[in-house]
DNA sequence: TTGACATACCTAGTAGCGCAAGGTATGTTC
DNA sequence: GAACATACCTTGCGCTACTAGGTATGTCAA
């Protein structure tokens, strides 16, 4: 059944990774702290979300990948394509509009 | 399995629900149009949405329910309990800090 | 008068997202 | 050689929100 409505507050996730690498290219595990850090562990994404929204979002042609050895490891390093850096335009307006949205409730908008 | 992180965009439609509640006792139609207008209709939740969480609610003591009749239909107005005025400021926590945890990524928080 | 539309309630069934849990392998530290 | 960090990955499940439908009354126009 065709979802209509950006059901609707889902794909959070993945606009933190393109924001993330709209910055510059990181890998998974990197990806992974990262979102701790910047958001001062108020969201913790584990590996088991990250890596399937990675290999989504390159399957999808939003990403693209780099192995990249690294002191005997291998690295995956994860870049935007221009298709993801307009997914990224899109989530993140309407993550505006749905946060604004949520905002205007919370703040008492007469009903 | 426990469910250690709260999963971790969920509860919304509740947190919305719940804040419109506070304000003011609402019947379950009512809402749906209320939710629609005051964020413009950027979040469109639909009565099988609304009433499945109302009547959650209900039940875990969170709401009140009153029946009453208008114009020969059936309104069922609810109202908030302490618990569920609790659960309110619980959800607004969360919500704050997972908003919060987004806006430094879309901010460009140093990674 | 019947057809369409708004009001007002409700449920069943499902998609799919995010999650926990586990698995592999290398490097490091003690 | 055990424990821990790094770094990749997949399977399987719970649960939420969703679509789609169903019931019934009131109103208004054609």
């Amino acid at each position: 059944m065709a979802r209509s409505n950006p059901p609707f507050m889902s794909g959070v996730p993945e606009l933190l990774l393109l924001r993330l690498l709209a910055q510059r290219e990181m890998y998974g595990y990197e990806l992974v702290k990262a979102i701790r850090q910047v958001t001062d562990e108020a969201i913790r994404l584990g590996e088991g979300v990250i890596y399937p929204v990675l290999h989504g979002l390159e399957r999808d042609g939003a990403l693209e990948a780099r192995r990249k050895p690294v002191d005997g490891r291998t690295r995956v390093y994860y870049s935007l394509t221009h298709k993801g850096s307009q997914r990224l335009d899109r989530l993140q307006d309407e993550w505006q509009r749905v946060q604004g949205g949520i905002s205007a409730v919370l703040e008492g908008g007469r009903a």
